[in-house]
DNA sequence: CCAGACGTTGTT
DNA sequence: GTCTGG
DNA sequence: CCAGACGTTGTT
DNA sequence: GTCTGG
């Protein structure tokens, strides 16, 4: 799934360039990214020019007399989004791109506990990023929320896809990732529904990189570089002693 | 017909 | 808006 | 996603 | 356990 992500890396200059955006976007690096909060979205205009605008994450449909509470419907199924009624107008119109370097997960590692620990042990945070270090672009969905007397909305929501091998060691789902020739066709309005399937299906998936990441990323008031950074040496866990990016036992799932 | 939900995730 | 349940 | 609150009363 | 806030 994809509950917390990060766009710390790129400048300005650099999104615009990759985005084909027309003028460099607001935006200062973001290390812990979580729902309810306002991200980048990038977006097809009228006359096919990418425009760039900031939406709360969690979508909010336009015919909802309420919005949800914050953050809900942060992520949608990118199997089923085409025919929920949540979803189904935002698929058929309003298709859109969240840049990014990389998202979180979170799983519990295999050797613990510790033997006279009490309790589960904790969830421990991993950051999945191009092998590459490439831009990424999780396909999304947005919506333009009018009420009456209320501030409009403008929001979005990430598709999620079922994992790759290499998320898969640490989680069964995923945001879909599309690469930048199958970005124009998720954009292009005119792109039919099955084609939009085939590009949401995960098949294009670029080859990623799982590391393991301080805690610090769990509090997502912390914002900071080390959230990207080797969880510090520390109530003990073989794995999380080891120094630099952590191989991960291949199969938890 | 009207009323009320409409989602994903993980966990057990 | 659209679907499900009563 | 995770972290942290979750309430009422009376008093200042 | 469940909801809200970040």
């Amino acid at each position: 799934m994809c509950g917390r992500y990060s766009l710390a890396g790129p400048d300005p200059a650099e999104l615009r360039t990759r985005f084909g955006l027309r003028e460099a976007p607001e935006w200062t690096p973001r290390y812990n990214l979580a729902p309810g909060e306002a991200i980048l979205t990038v977006t097809a205009g009228p006359d096919g020019a990418r425009e760039v605008a900031r939406r709360r994450w969690g979508l909010v449909p336009p015919f909802l007399e309420q919005p949800p509470r914050s953050g809900a419907l942060f992520n949608a199924r990118a199997e089923t989004a085409a025919e929920k009624p949540l979803f189904r107008a935002a698929f058929a119109r309003s298709r859109c791109l969240i840049p990014a370097d990389g998202f979180y997960e979170w799983a519990r590692l295999p050797d613990e506990p510790i033997p006279g620990a009490p309790g589960r042990p904790p969830r421990r945070p991993f950051h999945v990023s191009a092998a590459d270090g490439a831009i990424l672009a999780f396909a999304g969905l947005a919506a333009l929320w009018r009420p009456g007397t209320a501030e409009a909305i403008a929001s979005t929501t990430i598709l999620t896809t079922v994992a790759n091998a290499t998320v898969a060691a640490v989680h069964h789902r995923m945001p879909v990732i599309l690469t930048p020739e199958q970005e124009l066709e998720w954009l292009d309005p005119t792109t039919p529904v099955g084609r939009l399937r085939e590009l949401i299906s995960g098949e294009a998936t670029p080859t990623l990189s799982l590391v393991a990441v301080n805690p610090a990323v769990n509090d997502a008031r912390h914002d900071g570089p080390d959230c990207l950074t080797p969880p510090p040496p520390g109530p003990p866990t073989s794995r999380s002693r080891a120094r630099g990016p952590v191989a991960v036992a291949p199969t938890l799932f």
